[in-house]
DNA sequence: TTAAGATCATTGGTCAGACCACTACGCTGT
DNA sequence: ACAGCGTAGTGGTCTGACCAATGATCTTAA
């Protein structure tokens, strides 16, 4: 039996199988995975089984399931999973407040990140669309951790901007004029001391 | 039937439920919740639904069940959750680079995190132990980030040492020494102006 | 010939029932 | 009073059955 060789419960080891099948095919997005029939025979397991298997990684959006269809390698986007996690975690403090901790500083990655990154020209350009536009922090960060050019950031980002704004957290968010001006200061000082910019934000939502 | 109502699936409808029984009876973690039979009984579905739907809670880290016992509320910690989500996201990424870079920045922030949250005593108690110990990278920054205290970060941060390690990147890791250097020169300076030694860090290993 | 309709295999969605393994709890006999 | 055992309850898994939706194939009529 498939749960005896690892003593971990059979789904779990059928979600490690398909990531295995994942990378191992190099499936990509929309690639569809085998049927669940297939699956259960390949593995020497259950159907339902596997079935627990895909509707664990269909609530975290990571497969979509078409009836008739079969089952497909999703996109990743936060879904459902916010609302469910938002419910659960709600009266754990500590999980917001890593939340909160977390998005922060990988904002401030990028926003350094792309200081490191872009030429002046593209600062500035940032800069004039900044200026001009009408837009919500999210949208705002959403830019900068598209310039920044890391898919790892952004789709944590993605994650942790749904969690936070899940969460009824204070009113006390940055507006844009204070970002604006830490770009504008960055970008005329030699040294990049983003850290120093950092703390005077702190102080900002403190 | 269930699903008639909303036309969701089952499975989700039955999330839907336990939430709205967590909130009305005020579940805190720890306790218990209703037997799958039980369940399944009450909700008028049939126990593989119940299952189905536990188990995508389950992969979530929000419950835990155990044989004999039942099914209990968890303390929700990020868990399998990020691992699985990362594994998911890594897969279609294949830019090594932003792997490391994000690497790079997460013990970065960690750095920056317990000289925020840590008394100078225990800065200089990890000091210590820095100085009298032997270790690889890794420990250094597990210990680091353990330190920091921010549950995702550590998990984020535990596949991408991972990731990282199962690459060939050149060896240009940083030394031990040089963040011991790092660290000291935090603690003695008055404005945390870790991006600058950040940069000095850089120049280390560019 | 072609387009509309019917048919059928495939696939997911759900349920019921059967075992097994493990745990807690109460009963029993000493 | 206590140790031991057995039973009920619970999760873990598998099997088989049926329903519902989809898509490809075949059939038929214009």
């Amino acid at each position: 039996m498939l749960s005896a060789q690892t003593g971990s419960k059979v789904y779990v080891v059928i979600v490690k199988k398909l990531r295995e099948m994942i990378a191992a095919e190099n499936l990509k997005p929309g690639d569809k995975l085998p049927s669940e029939r297939e699956l259960s025979e390949r593995l020497k397991v259950g159907r339902s089984s596997v079935r627990e298997a895909f509707r664990a990684l269909e609530l975290l959006g990571l497969i979509e399931t078409r009836r008739g269809e079969g089952t497909f390698i999703r996109d990743f986007k936060g879904h459902q999973l916010v609302q469910v996690l938002s419910t659960f975690i709600l009266q754990d403090e500590k999980a917001k407040k890593d939340i909160k901790e977390t998005k922060f500083l990988i904002e401030l990655d990028c926003l350094w990140l792309i200081m490191q990154k872009k030429t002046d020209d593209e600062l500035l350009a940032f800069k004039n669309w900044a200026e001009q536009t009408t837009f919500t922090d999210d949208e705002f960060f959403y830019k900068i951790i598209l310039l920044a050019d890391n898919h790892l950031f952004l789709r944590m980002w993605e994650i942790l901007k749904d969690y936070y704004n899940s969460l009824d957290f204070p009113a006390e968010e940055l507006q844009k004029h204070d970002y604006l001006h830490l770009i504008e200061e960055l970008q005329t000082k030699e040294e990049m001391r983003i850290r120093g910019a950092y703390k005077k934000l702190r102080k900002l939502v403190e």
